[in-house]
RNA sequence: GCGCGCUUAGCUCAGUGGUAGAGCACAUCGUUCACACCGAUGGGGUCGCAGGUUCGAACCCUGCAGCGCGCACCA
């Protein structure tokens, strides 16, 4: 093989071996193949996104799912794509705009604008998606989607249309959250509830028909006082039921307005009196309803006063309006008191401001085959992990709210929806576009433009993004009415890997829109990721700058070392702490296992052998190997992703490198035989071959390249089309042999440890001529002594039933007999007679406690017979060592 | 207000009824013979608090406290 260099660079083999992997088509799915399907589709990233810690996570949890797939035989389409994320892209695009040209869309114009967009997309579309291939994600590119590709838009029309035809989508006048930023209508789930320190104003309105009475009001929203057209009571009040009926004049603009009785209003809050406002607040809204009061809006869209008979307010900012509310009310008298008060109060997810309950024009929609998809989450057919995100999903299922899927931006699927221009232009003279207005010749939806496009004019609107996000999982396989091969192959899919804050967002719908449209759960099992943090468990986010960098990481550590380190500790309840560390020891991790394999490569494996001379550590670390793999099928069954990491670096850390590499270290020398050095390298061909397979899901690029340099794999072919071998290294085996031999190598190890304790006290730690002298030893230790010797650094272990060990020479209890470390200038009867007391101390602690257990008639009747056998074994152990310490330390007095 | 989660070594976290663990950090020792992105050894924990169940509890139950998250029309 080439020379290795002392340290693993893993950039370039990265790039290599995606290189070539994408040669060989390896990530292609192949609807034709034989073999069972298994698919994963992306949670596709938004177009301009860039990658962050969250992605890396989420993506390497579905690589590994899928290589896994691909190494069990599995056909595998794992569809990538990316989201045209309306608002965050139009935000994004407009915010450039005005940055580098100081132009507004509308001074472009819709269809400028778009090009613009279009541009940028084109431009930045492609960022995200070299990021997660130079992670090594193995998507089938050649099927990569875009949520506005046309025949993609040909579905969102198609599903708009469908539940329209339903009666499932209507358009209407309604109480909406309206960004005073974005322009736009917002979901209830693009509202953020914010913990905010707010002012409650309290005021006091004149009785109209008593000059002079007052009657009291609180409030944290004085500047909308302009457009209260009531004051609501409980009914059940007696301080307000003389009021109930009566009129109070509103200050400004001066008015007469009604006090009504409402149940809605809570009398122990503030004075107990509501203004009410049925334009700006979703409550007030309701009851203006029921009460048949006037909608007075005194805000622009833009969040400003609209209310031209008073001067001094028209046109200001909300919040300035709310100050200047206050001063007026203040000057006259009718400001009694301004309290701190904390409230939440909901901001604009993408624009970062209050939302203003708005009334205004919107479609909606009221979701299709609820009860399926809470039954399926619910019985199981589709499975949650962590399971208690079930019961959110089913919360939030069970307390539908009908959706606003229209959006007053430009970026996205506009709504296939066509209304005549002459009876448009009717309708607005009068102000009333409500729905029921539009005759069925006066409007037109449908996938396609009307015949006579010229005398109609399409809905301005578009849609939420989500409305095109909740078809992925089928919209990506097939267009519309379409079987194809590959959605009969990979739909519904297997695996959804995202995170819990999109589980009303995407989740959920998606679940809705499979059954609805397919007649299939879109997914069998939905993997919630955690949320990464930084350090001081702030939530990673731009703004605050605590959030690394993914291909800094990767250039430091590799892609490698980064997937590794961050899926090891991804724990599945909890969110996640990122520390960098983890990431190092990811690369650490990598590069400990090229330097295992760089050792090998020092010798050669000479053909000139009988029989392999397989010795307790080769059997052992095969075993452990094989014990390795069982637990990965079971871990993987259970989606464990962080133990699967902790087991492999185990495995190979502390099993492989530290005990076996340093037991066979011997075999190396020119003083080992053909036979020994041939057991110990195909030994360790055999467990490393197999290790690296199962190790490549996580470390997909170097595993791939240790497995060609070490020749594991043929020119030519990939591992990662490399089936798992169904049978164990030691499948042939007789089970109790490799128990037997298993234990020997465990007294071995666990000897040697007590060894190298025994000379780092008596601080010989790092000398190599120390001989250890066995007494008492067992049968097998003679033909296993070489090895002791080179895992303790001794010159050798000599075994001496007879030995009379001076008076003091240090001594351990092991496993493998009584062992005695004599060297000249250790002897020390008071050195050693301390250290045996102190020993001796230990072992009567661990005894006490073995055999007070034992002496409960409790513990020894109730208690599984297993459990007591083994507490007996663990007594007699520790009494027969107690024996031997006494004895010791009897014969240096 | 309702719901969910977390609390284990200085730090980040594993550990679902049977002798408390890992990595980092720390201390001592060690580089001719894979790896200092390394090796050896060691110190360090009343498992948030209080009860309960059990022969036995970090683990199961109850309550409490602290922290975090989600849901909710108290202005």
């Amino acid at each position: 093989m080439s020379e290795l260099s002392k340290a693993y660079e893993p950039v370039d083999v990265e790039a290599k071996w995606y290189a070539a992997w994408i040669e060989g088509k390896c990530f292609e799915a192949d609807p034709s193949s034989d073999a069972p399907g298994y698919s994963i589709v992306i949670p596709p990233p938004n177009v301009t996104g860039i990658l962050h810690l969250g992605h890396v996570l989420n993506n390497s949890l579905q690589d590994i799912l899928a290589r896994r797939a691909r190494q069990k035989g599995k056909e595998v389409l794992w569809l990538p794509g990316t989201d045209h994320a309306g608002i965050a892209t139009q935000t994004k695009v407009e915010r450039e705009l005005k940055k580098n040209e100081g132009l507004g869309r509308r001074d472009l114009g819709r269809e400028k604008f778009l090009e613009r967009v279009w541009d940028f997309k084109n431009e930045h579309g492609d960022i995200i998606i070299k990021q997660l291939k130079r992670l090594g994600c193995s998507c089938d590119w050649s099927r990569e989607r875009f949520t506005m590709d046309e025949d993609y838009t040909k579905w969102v029309s198609h599903v708009f249309v469908e539940l329209f035809k339903e009666g499932l989508i209507y358009r209407g006048k309604r109480m909406v959250n309206w960004c005073p930023v974005s322009l736009t209508a917002l979901s209830d789930e693009e509202v953020i509830m914010t913990p905010s320190k707010s002012k409650l104003f309290f005021m006091k309105y004149e009785l109209a028909d008593a000059p002079g009475e007052f009657l009291e009001i609180s409030t944290t929203r004085p500047e909308t006082l302009l457009g209260d057209v009531a004051v609501a009571v409980n009914p059940k009040d007696p301080r307000f039921t003389k009021y109930i009926g009566r009129k109070v004049r509103r200050p400004f603009p001066a008015a007469e307005i009604p006090v009504i009785a409402d149940d809605h209003v809570d009398i122990e809050f503030g004075t107990g009196a509501l203004k009410i406002t049925p334009a700006h607040d979703k409550a007030d809204f309701e009851i203006g309803l029921k009460h048949g009061l006037e909608i007075i809006d005194v805000l622009t869209p833009d969040g400003m006063i609209n209310c031209p008979e008073l001067p001094e307010f028209n046109g200001l900012d909300r919040f300035v309006a709310r100050r200047l509310a206050a001063t007026k009310l203040e000057e006259m008298g009718l400001l009694i008191k301004i309290e701190e008060y904390d409230n939440n109060i909901g901001y604009s997810e993408r624009a970062g401001v209050p939302i203003e309950p708005r009334i205004s024009m919107q479609w909606f929609l009221k979701y299709p085959c609820v009860k399926e998809a809470t039954d399926a989450v619910a019985n199981g057919d589709i499975k949650f992990r962590p399971e208690r995100w079930a019961k959110t999903y089913g919360h939030w299922m069970a307390n539908l709210q009908d959706w606003c899927i229209s959006r007053q931006l430009w970026w996205g699927h506009q709504i296939p929806v066509w209304y005549r221009k002459d009876k448009l232009d009717a309708l607005k003279s009068a102000e009333s576009l409500d729905m029921q207005d539009f005759s069925a010749g006066d409007i037109h939806v449908g996938v396609e433009p009307p015949a006579d496009a010229e005398n109609w004019q399409r809905d301005e609107d578009v849609m939420d993004t989500w409305f095109s996000s909740w078809l992925w999982p089928f919209a990506t396989m097939a267009n519309v009415g379409e079987d194809t091969p590959t959605l009969k192959k990979f739909y519904p899919t297997d695996d959804l890997v995202t995170g819990p804050d999109i589980i009303f967002f995407w989740v959920a719908r998606m679940i809705m829109a499979g059954f609805r449209f397919t007649g299939e759960l879109p997914f069998k099992n939905v993997f919630f990721t955690t949320i990464i943090r930084d350090l001081k468990g702030r939530k990673m986010s731009k703004s605050l700058g605590n959030s690394p960098d993914p291909i800094d990481l990767m250039e430091k550590y590799g892609a490698d070392g980064l997937r590794f380190g961050l899926t090891r500790i991804a724990p599945i309840g909890s969110d996640v702490r990122f520390d960098e560390v983890q990431i190092e020891e990811g690369r650490n991790f990598a590069n400990k296992i090229y330097n295992a394999c760089r050792f090998r490569q020092m010798a050669e494996i000479s053909d000139d052998w009988e029989e392999l001379d397989l010795r307790p550590h080769h059997v052992d670390i095969m075993s452990k190997l094989d014990e390795l793999s069982a637990d990965l099928d079971r871990l993987y069954a259970d989606y464990r992703f962080g133990e699967i990491a902790q087991r492999l670096y185990e495995f190979l850390w502390s099993e492989f490198c530290d005990k076996f590499l340093e037991a066979v270290k011997g075999d190396m020398r020119e003083t080992a035989s053909v036979e020994e050095r041939a057991a110990t390298l195909i030994t360790f061909d055999g467990v490393m071959s197999r290790f690296l397979q199962l190790l490549h899901p996580y470390m997909p690029h170097i595993t791939e390249e240790l497995s060609e340099v070490m020749g594991y794999v043929e020119k030519g072919e990939f591992l990662m089309q490399h089936l798992l071998p169904e049978e164990g290294l030691l499948a042939d085996a007789d089970p109790e042999d490799v128990a037997g031999e298993k234990a020997i190598a465990t007294a071995i190890y666990e000897t040697a440890g007590r060894l190298r304790n025994l000379k780092a006290e008596y601080h010989v730690g790092s000398r190599r001529d120390v001989t250890f002298i066995v007494k008492g030893a067992v049968e097998w230790l003679e033909e296993n002594a070489d090895t002791l010797a080179i895992l303790t650094g001794a010159k050798e272990i000599r075994i001496e039933p007879d030995y009379a060990a001076p008076k003091g020479t240090p001594v351990s209890i092991t496993d493998v007999g009584e062992v005695y470390l004599p060297l000249e200038g250790l002897i020390d009867v008071e050195a050693e007679k301390i250290r045996l007391t102190r020993e001796i101390t230990k072992v009567e602690q661990e005894l006490a406690k073995s055999e007070s257990k034992l002496a409960s008639p409790s513990f020894v009747d109730r208690a599984p017979a297993e459990v007591v056998a083994q507490e007996r074994e663990r007594l007699s152990d520790w009494k027969t060592k107690l024996g031997q310490l006494r004895e010791m330390l009897a014969a240096l007095a």
